[in-house]
DNA sequence: CTGAAAGCGCTAACAC
DNA sequence: GTGTTAGCGCTTTCAG
């Protein structure tokens, strides 16, 4: 029915030892032998059996993504740039859905593992404790992309939201913006936290304890963004830093829908940079996370570590700036 | 190094026949051996290889999914609702994204046939006449959800554009906007084809000749759609009807950025039905496509035909409806 | 440069 | 109920 290396070897009058190695580009192949298969396989319209390939190679060129949401424009982004280049490195890729569930994340693990993929990415997610011990047994390449983790020694890329969150900050501070409301998405609490931090420290630099000053909320999607509106506003907030970009548009069209003047009265800045972020009006300014690029770069990552090339520096944080759009005064 | 069945089944003491047979849920087998054999696999941690199973067995349980942009919100709500199924009925799903290209679509279906995907869903694109013939040849169950096709014999779902867009623009007639535009996002010709027809069937319905009214144009993102708004209101047009929701919503910031009040002077309704169409003030109306609904669907219908089930109906329509919001009167 | 043969780890008849 | 035995389609020594 299928035809299979087997056939290709007969009709060529080889071995399939050979007609495996043309297929593998092994250069031990007479040109004239090597142009012969080759025409063979044309003829028959032969493709290599990946399944038996992979077991009996140990490769399968497959690589696992367990992303909390592909339908989430942040992570949807980042998985468009791992993507890209998987296929130049010619990986090809299977997604799993977690929505951040921990069960669901370590399940999702074993059965990438099962599957013999040669590699895993982590789209934020939270990695729990048996995770953790997963990753370490199964002795198989991970990163971790566009989500900060807790002292854990596996290879990362992110941008620096410590120091994002403290420029922010500072800029509201040193404009008299000192009331400000931090909205975190519960996406990754180390990261929020990290940015608690980097609050905290630039209000300690204006010689202030940034406690007294930043009141924390959460909300992660456009109709919570809406619904806290309120109690922004009843705890005199003058801007909010808001990690999803959606929630901030939620905040946004709150003030929209009780006539609260915007920037004037509450100053937003959203951390995801998701195309959404200039798709509204006022657009809202935000950092500018690079994450197509934290998926390619996170990728190119995984494909060194495969392929047992060293590594500079397997923790690498890319460069991000604060886009004030007008949202901002 | 790894485990593998054999090592249960000697651990264990008995067959790999049998170890295969608790694996597999296989009802012939003693309880007590049952027991005894997964006692070992959990001592040993033992996960069957997936690759050596699909080998043998012939089957992956994992199909593959060709779309044009994950990026893209349309395209990943589907995504979303076919993974959620696939998840339930333990197929995991390989992602490959194409833009539309017929060769990366060829590439990508051929690549998935040789990793031996139990079958293959197609989001959108537009299956070219090699595709067409691959999949002839590949003898592989093979879906399409959310983009129309001309005349083929492959099982899909969707809904029914035709007769949206003749609502859209019966109403439209109805009240007297009579001159429309069509902006289209490029996505699926044929469907594009279908909805202009159906506007073309709603004036004809008033005695009128679509022709003379409807002004076709090209958008499919947020800058292009800001771009055409001049051309829009240069060509007196008192309604447009967008494939695009970006789109869309370029063309609303286009009438805001221009003081053109709308929907007074131009009213719009979208088609895609993506978050954002309620996540913009005002409001953008739009045609209700039920995006999860139709992976979801799609993906069922699926597993019915790779378990080679019987199937009643291979085109599958689902219900719509159109959201009149406060882009239109 | 090429071929023979031994697996890769599992499933699936087929016996018993 | 359980074990034996062939493969599944390919890569990979090891000879020559």
């Amino acid at each position: 029915m299928t035809v299979t290396i087997y056939d290709v070897a007969r009709e060529a009058k080889v071995s399939m030892a050979t007609v495996s190695r043309v297929l593998n580009g092994n250069p031990n192949v007479k040109p004239e032998t090597r142009k012969k298969v080759k025409d063979v396989i044309d003829r028959l319209n032969y493709r290599p059996n990946a399944v038996a390939r992979g077991l009996a190679s140990k490769k399968t060129t497959t690589v696992g993504v367990i992303i909390p949401d592909i339908s989430d424009l942040y992570y949807s982004a980042l998985a468009r740039g791992l993507e890209d280049v998987a296929e130049m490195y010619n990986y090809q890729i299977i997604i799993t859905n977690t929505d951040q569930d921990s069960q669901k994340e370590e399940n999702a693990f074993l059965n990438l593992v099962s599957k013999q993929v040669d590699g895993i990415i982590f789209l934020g997610g939270k990695l729990s404790g048996k995770v953790r011990e997963d990753i370490e047994r199964a002795n198989i390449p991970v990163v971790i992309c566009g989500s900060g983790q807790d002292a854990i020694e596996v290879p990362s890329v992110n941008i620096n939201y410590y120091e994002a969150a403290k420029e922010i900050a500072s800029k509201f501070i040193a404009d008299d913006t000192k009331h400000l409301g931090f909205v975190t998405g519960g996406y990754s609490r180390y990261q929020e936290n990290l940015m608690l931090e980097g609050m905290k420290a630039a209000f300690s630099d204006a010689g202030l304890n940034g406690d007294d000053y930043i009141m924390l909320e959460e909300a992660r999607d456009y109709d919570s963004g809406r619904d806290i509106f309120p109690k922004l506003i009843d705890n005199n907030r003058d801007a909010v830093i808001v990690v999803s970009d959606e929630a901030a548009i939620g905040i946004l069209h709150g003030g929209h829908d009780h006539g609260v003047a915007m920037p004037q009265r509450l100053q937003i800045v959203s951390c995801s940079n998701t195309r959404l972020v200039t798709m509204v009006r006022p657009k809202i300014s935000s950092i500018s996370v690079p994450l197509y690029d934290i998926g390619a770069v996170g990728m190119r990552l995984l494909t060194k570590l495969m392929n047992e090339e060293k590594v500079d520096s397997s923790v690498v944080e890319l460069p991000y700036s604060v886009e004030y759009r007008t949202t901002t005064r």
